[in-house]
DNA sequence: GTCTATATCGGGATAGAC
DNA sequence: GTCTATCCCGATATAGAC
């Protein structure tokens, strides 16, 4: 990564620190919390210049959220290259991606916003847009551990993706919360509840011998 | 409950009107996008006798806030008398708390923003207090269902709670994105999902033989 | 491109009459 | 308890000089 050098770019590449700015105010106290005035000292900049720049508030925090997207997209690669058999796989991705999101927690939160606040316009449309693609390759992945024979046939590879996205993002969320709940003891051990959450679901939709008891396949 | 006579108290009753102007505009719009103009407007009052009643925005909100909690704790009563066995029960408690939450949208809405804006002061300590009563009833039922041998002994009842409760909440705060995602034939049928989803923790939380290959009890 | 200064507007909260 | 009128402040956005 290219460090910018402040003697040849003082201010040249204030789009850059703007956005920067933005997308970290953005996420950590939600838009209308986030003023102006503030992206602007933030920035090292005047408001003047963000304005300049961006000439509306929606603008930037379109802009911001976007680029908060991007940053979510990388973390799927590298499951896609890693081998191993397909539960050791799928573990490894609950693991990854719950991994990511605490990490990136501001990115993750900015996009969960979002989704949460459901205006028919704003959110959904820029959502579904950063999603399907993200989504449709772990569809794509769990059918192929679908097609190695690793899950049973009759289960949709969209439910299950949609129940691994789940789990994670509820923990995601509620960890806060969790955590002054009684008797939640993995609050703070994502890697334990993402193991938990995996063999509950290795054994409910592994092919092979199941203990169905009264269920007619 | 009784119904009240608007002749005989055309105004006097302004406490009522207010709070339920705002819990709706709350739900809906959010905190910072609800001013105290538009709450007195909707609950035909003075913004000056809102603030005659309550005196901040702030207490408005905690106010609505509660109430919202306490139609939500009405739900889980209805489970606890339910009969059948263990799954059977899970798998009506899955349902009428997702069709509760999303004939409620609003409230569970309000509720879940506090969730995801986890500032610590705010939301965090209410949530506690409100969760705490519910969540602590799941898990003693779940934790009944396991003593009477429906689960595995070796499994956490608190996490089992945690997974009815994170799967059902992703459905409904997603059920927009989800809507418009590929493949996602069940985002309009909750109570498929809700099958769907027992189905897998039944085959794989249950007692009795097991597909454990690779395990070692 | 960048700044200082300013216009304009809306929201929370209060004063005081009825 | 309820109203009208008002204060005060901060936020978006603009004007115009450098």
């Amino acid at each position: 990564m290219p460090v910018s050098l402040p003697s040849t770019e003082p201010s040249g590449d204030s789009v850059s620190r703007i956005l920067a700015a933005a997308k970290d105010l953005f996420a950590r106290h939600g838009y209308d919390h986030v003023s102006m005035n503030a992206v602007a000292g933030a920035a090292g900049v005047s408001k003047a210049n963000v304005f300049h720049h961006f000439k509306s508030k929606d603008e930037l925090y379109i802009r911001s959220l976007s680029q908060a997207c991007e940053a979510s997209r990388s973390s799927l690669d590298a499951m896609e290259e890693g081998d191993g058999d397909a539960w050791q796989r799928i573990r490894r991705f609950v693991d990854e991606h719950l991994d990511h999101m605490l990490s990136h927690s501001r990115d993750s939160r900015l996009i969960l916003r979002e989704v949460v606040e459901n205006c028919p316009g704003t959110g959904q449309r820029l959502a579904q847009e950063v999603f399907r693609d993200n989504f449709n390759r772990l569809v794509a992945i769990i059918a192929e551990c679908q097609r190695e024979g690793a899950l049973r046939p009759d289960l949709d590879p969209v439910f299950i993706s949609t129940l691994l996205l789940g789990a994670n993002v509820f923990f995601f969320q509620s960890q806060e919360v969790m955590r002054h709940l009684d008797g939640v003891d993995f609050a703070d051990e994502p890697s334990r509840y993402g193991a938990m959450f995996v063999d509950i679901l290795m054994r409910g939709a592994a092919s092979g011998p199941v203990a169905n008891e009264g269920e007619k396949p």
